[in-house]
DNA sequence: AGCCGATCTGGGAGCGCTCCCAGGTGTGGC
DNA sequence: GCCACACCTGGGAGCGCTCCCAGATCGGCT
């Protein structure tokens, strides 16, 4: 590595005092009461104060100082958004980049800024419950999906605010949790196969050690059987990237050549799926009928042939999320509620 | 939607007051002060004393309020990420998505919080302005790839110390970055081509309106004349896309069909060309060898054949930005640099 | 004229912490 | 025996803000 020193264009020296709101006030010629009144417009300001102060704090580029405010009013104007994942994961899912993003907007929506925790291993967990315990935020939008995560049960017992994106694990009750229907999108897709006339429906599910895939799972086995099919020995579980979906494709069609059609957990997977099967020769959907989940906008819709998949809508997860998170704030004593948001089905060519 | 209320398990009533650090003190039967210095283990504290004060802290549920900290000590423990880029960009690049994770680590390396603040519109630039300026952070890493981004030009009027990664728009000096050495990055692609004996070598070239892809496309034209070659009409521009430089292929392939390399200045365009030289019956390396940048670790080795890839790693520049970063905090009048990080040529079957 | 309420203002207190300073205790050297 | 110097402790001030309360002004009512 090499280094080249810059320009001598050095920063502002000396002046490193930030105007306060004393500073602001003494400038408009009023008190520091009154300029606070203006600047946070309360009631009870004449318009000439509020203007002269306005016009203070501008003239001395003044911005307040967080700390202060956050201390006297106990609330930081920040939310903390934790995705408890694998890091390999987390690279790889377009569904949390997508929930990262949508994340940040919403929040900016109501005036509140995203701090973004990643929390993966035994470390991260006591550092995240320091940080969510030491005021920095006012409370959290929580991902973690896997059964054995022990952060969810950590967070139950620290006294900020938090709504759980996701069945959280091992927490049946008395957490606010918005969450997809999963096994209805199983159902629906599922639903749609057999009503194409296909019969031996396979599907690769997701890792059996979280609640969405389980219950995809579930929602393909009951509406098998609800049609009279038989789901013996027809399942796959896979570990939702590209190359498991491509591996559990082959061991679908090594066992059952005959198969006309499967269900893939998402949209990822069934890029794999897709692979495995054009090299195997079958056409879609002729041969064999693909339908996934997730309806990833920028992966589902510029396959070939283009995905027909279960439609959730991350930010309509998150904006219900933060939803309920500013009522929460409101009032602390909020009664705990499961809200299931209703997915649908975006049909396409490849069924 | 439907929602459906959870079990009665409420909040924990009441009881909302959190100790503070006089309660500690009180509790272990000392002084304020010397319950600060156990705490933030000051010199001149008694072990007894550290010792009791402790578990005072363990017994409590203590935990520090920040806002009371960083209001004296000037300090907030948290340094933005800035990702100044549009939204779609962001969602689809593996690159960015590395970047938000090893700042992440980085930063909790060093016992900072990392606070994730994306920025694409011009709402966003005076918010984000808004933020950097209110005290909310002690630093920040900024990523503005584009030359037209307003947003460099804003924060260099901050008080607060910055690092750049990789060129900022419109700014030569006075400002600390972090870059990788595309230039020579291309140049070592393409003489690795030359010496494999090939000679008409066309480039797929980023976004020309960003540092990094114009840099890349400068070390390839160089490197062709170097060795002799002529560089006209070899280079197609494409928007670092899957589907952008599946399509620059074509145009190439139209132009030229007696091309035998291609530089392709992203893993993801290359993923595209890689479909393209496939669709249209290239073999890969015989036929047209390929080589890449960024060397994506889920991405290049993951490929049909494997990529050739200019590696770069996002981590390291992170960590040479959070160090900077780190020393600018100790001392503000630091000089500014810019660190060129070096890059070296990950060879794989594609070449 | 007297009074009441609505509108506006300024000063004081205090959020929970860190830091400075004055003071107290122990140990060693002259 | 006394001073110098470590070590350790507690109280006070103050960071910059918001909120409460007392007071001032003014119009409109009895």
């Amino acid at each position: 590595m090499w280094v080249s020193e810059g320009g001598a264009v050095g920063p502002r020296a000396g002046d490193d005092e930030r105007p306060t709101l004393e500073d602001v006030a003494a400038f408009a010629g009023v008190s520091r009461s009154t300029a606070s009144r203006a600047l946070n417009d309360d009631a009870y300001v004449s318009a000439a104060a509020r203007e002269k102060v306005h016009a203070a704090a501008r003239d001395l580029g003044y911005s307040p100082n967080q700390a202060a405010r956050s201390l006297v009013t106990r609330r930081t104007g920040a939310i903390a958004v934790v995705l408890s994942e694998p890091e390999a994961r987390l690279l790889d899912d377009p569904y949390r980049t997508a929930v990262m993003r949508a994340g940040y907007r919403e929040l900016a929506d109501v005036g509140r800024q995203m701090v973004l925790i990643f929390s993966d291993t035994r470390e991260d967990l006591s550092r995240t419950v320091r940080f969510l315990e030491g005021g920095h935020v006012d409370g959290a939008l929580v991902f973690a999906p896997h059964r054995a995560d022990p952060l969810p049960k950590a967070l139950r017992l620290l006294r900020i605010p938090i709504v759980f994106g996701g069945q959280a694990a091992g927490i049946r009750r008395g957490v606010h949790v918005v969450d997809f229907d999963n096994e209805g999108g199983a159902r629906l897709a599922v639903e749609h196969l057999v009503a194409a006339g296909r019969r031996r429906i396979a599907t690769i599910a997701g890792p059996q050690d979280q609640s969405a895939p389980i219950d995809r799972l579930a929602g393909w086995r009951k509406t098998l059987l609800d049609a009279g099919l038989d789901p013996a020995d027809l399942a796959e579980e896979a570990d939702f990237t590209l190359s498991g979906g491509a591996n559990a494709m082959s061991n679908l069609l090594a066992r059952h050549k005959d198969l006309d059609a499967v269900f893939v957990a998402s949209d990822m997977m069934a890029v794999g799926a897709l692979r495995t099967l054009d090299a195997a020769g079958r056409r879609i959907p002729d041969d064999v009928a693909v339908v996934s989940f997730d309806d990833n906008a920028t992966l589902a819709p510029a396959m070939d042939p283009p995905l027909t998949s279960v439609h959730q809508d991350p930010r309509e997860q998150v904006h219900c999320m933060v939803e309920t998170l500013m009522q929460l704030l409101e009032d602390h004593n909020l009664k705990p509620r499961q809200h299931v948001l209703p997915v649908s089905l975006a049909v396409r060519a490849s069924s």
